[in-house]
DNA sequence: TGTTATTATCGTAAATTTACGATAAACTAT
DNA sequence: ATAGTTTATCGTAAATTTACGATAATAACA
């Protein structure tokens, strides 16, 4: 495979955005944002509790979100809590509000 | 790789999310996208010329754009004219909007 | 009919993702 | 020290993604 991606010219907005919907593109992702968001939990403990998926790939899952930015962590020993990475949740909905809002002619082809 | 997912209870929301989301996951096809929303093209030999990539990639790159309903195509023979898909382009605004919007107490943990 | 132009599809190989169980790590409490 | 609790990491296997070149498909034109 090789990969000429590295060569292609993209705007850090473009590669941003891209991680940032990367990091969204899989549905238990997606729900454990939410579950932060609603505050409904904030220990891993709770949504192992709440997704029937093994404690290890859910853990997974949380790190893709943490390498992208989309959530911290704070250790509260033995558990980890964690919570919605404001900064960056403010950025991801700016850049996916500007995306799909700056499409003046995108209708008229 | 055993697949629980499909036994997961997922809300239609979070799988329509996470599909949008994964089409969005590659900086290339946001570039296409841009390209598209700016109506700088519409026809994939311009996209071609523009991006430094094998051409079955690019078209291959727009088969995923289109199967998660993004973009749609119009034949033009010999070419091929792309477009916002609008409908669901606003599903996907809206979408992503309310996602990152709904959000009252992320930040208090 | 054959040629040209454009795009999709096929076959492929490498990289990455996703899931699991098992184990390690970290910190408390006994 | 030992045991218990919680979470991360390791090792893995299967699935999927991503890239390429080569080829097929489609329709206009000579």
């Amino acid at each position: 495979m090789q990969r000429t991606e590295k060569q292609i010219d993209y705007r850090d907005d473009e590669l941003e955005m891209a991680q940032f919907a990367k990091a969204l593109g899989h549905p238990v992702r997606i729900k454990i944002l939410r579950l932060l968001e609603n505050q409904a939990c904030c220990f891993t403990g709770e949504m192992t509790a709440v997704i029937p998926m093994a404690q290890s790939t859910i853990s997974q899952h949380l790190k893709a979100l943490h390498e992208a930015g989309l959530i911290q962590g704070e250790i509260s020993p033995p558990r980890v809590k964690y919570c919605v990475n404001r900064e960056n949740w403010e950025r991801a909905r700016e850049l996916f509000d500007h995306f799909f809002s700056d499409s003046p002619n995108a209708f008229s082809c």
